[in-house]
DNA sequence: ACAATTACCGTGTACGTTCCCGTTAATGCG
DNA sequence: CGCATTAACGGGAACGTACACGGTAATTGT
């Protein structure tokens, strides 16, 4: 596919640049150039405005000489199509179907709002969107989405519970034309387009190095986490194990305690392990069930003196943070990803941009100090506004 | 004004949930409902689309009582305006003047990125930025603003760098109908639309919360500031102090030293900053002049010794933050900056959408286990692609 | 030589809105 | 009653593009 070489519309002008006299900023004119579209184009080359059409989209039947002049052009005169227009011509709607857990809620529903925010933001093109939720991840996902797979659907986002099962029926949705965009965690050595996440791996790094740099004596640290199968938890394993051999030698790791998402079994976990000599200094937990481990740390009277790094961000733990019972909570930035996922889908449906094959963000690292600037992301919940704003102008 | 409340576009289904029963998945209709305009609004009520245009935007003619008729049906059909069409035909384009400094290079060429990427995603409105540069915030901004005011601008993003001077030029702006949002500053008490900035006393605040955790020891810390007349770098250093009282009790602060962003002066204060008894634990450097600290600090020896959090990224600091030397950098994420700026801008003037005064993001806290995640932002000067996308499908 | 094929190009319509102008019917006033 | 005024509405052109279709000239076959 060939492309014009399109100059854009930026213009500038500088001031006090020694090899750029000031003058040019006389330059700038004072209302916008007449637009030109395809009409000036075909003037300017005397020609209609459907060999114009031809020749700039590389449509067969143009002679190679005038699709050549056709460019040149509209290169020289600026040419940027109007996508309004074209937009409006091919009226498309996309059909986006977006699989996503209920549980855990604090974080799966401002992801949903980060989609529902970046799909209302597109201008131009209608966009269906179908929520379908699931209780968990992993538990009837799949059926979900089988049910989908013959529907039509220009596109899916989805969180991948156990990479591994979702595979064949990704593969079934791009048979059939789906483009499928995986947010939250990834399906690696899949069909799917996209991934959009946290860098797992760099979370549990981020926990290491905070805890190697507040403690300074010699000791332990314990994890607690979720679920094993969920390819986030172990990335996350991972990373804390590499960074604390690396920049904190003085701590060593006890092995990992798994809590399977069970409240329950956190708090036990919790328990036994307080029990240990020696006592560790400071436990990360890498799943956003937390609060029974602060629970046990509470009722042992040890909760300001374990140095606690968690996962997310959800009311409970506001005062927890407040107070400096937890030092640092690794928020996974919900709505952005489901902004940036949509987006990314958006894109490549819309205008064929081939995404990167997967995005990997930065968590923030909260602390007591940057806290309140995360407050407002935890009642914005209905934040979505729906007045589909009729005026124009005004 | 008065608004219709549409009823969105997005469906939902549920799995398993007790009071839902599953068979409402398949209730979803498989091809998208024909999407339905003006025209089917007048079908339906029997009248003509110009009446249904009149009574959908509240324009002067039509009969009370067919235009609640209007409403009803409009509501009822769930009609969203087509935005293709509507922008097609008030054929708009935003006329934009960028208003900002060289230096620092690796902040604001960064944020002009960000204006240009939102910019560019802007589909079916045609958007013209004009970009105008001067060399330092505070000098010669003004006469190149002043230029502007009569150019019939529909939009300024600027960076102001003395509130105080700049008000007069800000009014002129606004009674010539141009809407003014600043970017990375503030000028507060001004006719300015909005802003969005980091948050800068959270930003100290940060510096103190770090430096109180990582340091044990009784001791002394020390600020090392640019220029205290733009008010980041004041608000930076009050939330240092103020974190630092109620934070770290046991530090006590240096009184700050202001290196006026030249690194002359910067590198000598550091100096004479070192010869100092008791020698300061930790420094905290709130401006992106952080080199002539960290020589001054090589040269004395004291790399390791003395903790180091700065301010922004930039090739430099890399290595010095991998090695440790520097504990943590405050990313001010200047690119996010420009595209929020961009996106507030582009929804009032298109929209008519009052934003939120100020938009205050929070920084990002580089470490060295987070630094991979930030090293792709510092090439990406030309990463703006300018295929303006003749190809629409495929 | 003429017909058939092909390569190239012009024309027209539709997309959904906005907005101007024209039309109708009702009202006001002398 | 006749005429002007006005409220309420219909009709239609345009915005810039995509694309189907029809047309013309050039090329080929026999």
């Amino acid at each position: 596919m060939r492309h014009v070489a399109i100059v854009g519309r930026w213009r500038s002008s500088s001031y006090g640049e020694a090899d750029q006299p000031s003058s040019t900023i006389t330059a700038v004119r004072e209302k916008p150039a007449k637009s030109i579209g395809i009409k000036q184009i075909a003037a300017a080359a005397r020609i209609s405005i459907g060999t114009v059409d031809r020749a700039l989209h590389n449509r067969p039947g143009v002679n190679p000489t005038t699709r050549n002049r056709v460019l040149k052009i509209a290169e020289s005169l600026g040419y940027k199509p109007n996508l309004a227009a074209r937009n409006l011509k091919l009226n498309r709607h996309l059909r986006i179907a977006v699989h996503l857990p209920r549980h855990i809620a604090s974080f799966f529903d401002p992801l949903r709002s980060g989609i529902r925010e970046a799909a209302q933001a597109t201008h131009s093109v209608t966009v269906d969107l179908d929520f379908r939720t699931y209780p968990h991840l992993g538990e009837g996902d799949l059926k979900l989405l089988e049910d989908d797979v013959g529907r039509g659907y220009d596109g899916i986002l989805m969180t991948p519970g156990n990479p591994l099962l979702v595979e064949s029926t990704i593969r079934k949705f791009t048979d059939h034309g789906t483009a499928v965009v995986c947010v939250a965690s990834d399906a690696p050595r899949t069909n799917r387009l996209a991934t959009v996440s946290v860098d797992a791996a760099t979370s549990g790094s981020i926990a290491a190095e905070l805890l190697g740099r507040v403690l300074h004596e010699e000791g332990t640290v314990a994890t607690i986490t979720g679920d094993l199968k969920t390819l986030d938890h172990g990335e996350k394993l991972r990373g804390f194990a590499a960074a604390l051999a690396t920049m904190a030698p003085h701590l060593t790791l006890i092995p990992a305690i798994e809590s399977h998402e069970r409240p329950k079994e956190a708090y036990q976990a919790t328990l036994t392990l307080l029990k240990r000599k020696p006592r560790p200094l400071g436990i990360y937990v890498n799943t956003a069930i937390s609060i029974p481990v602060l629970q046990a740390l509470e009722e042992s009277g040890l909760c300001g003196r374990v140095q606690l790094i968690t996962t997310d961000l959800f009311p409970e733990l506001v005062p927890l943070i407040e107070s400096g019972k937890i030092l640092a909570t690794l928020y996974q930035r919900p709505f952005t990803q489901g902004k940036l996922a949509f987006e990314t889908l958006y894109r490549y449906l819309l205008d064929g941009v081939q995404p990167q094959p997967v995005t990997r963000l930065a968590p923030h690292i909260i602390l007591r100090s940057n806290l309140p600037l995360f407050l407002d992301r935890l009642s914005d919940a209905v934040e979505f506004n729906d007045r589909s704003g009729f005026a124009p102008n005004k």
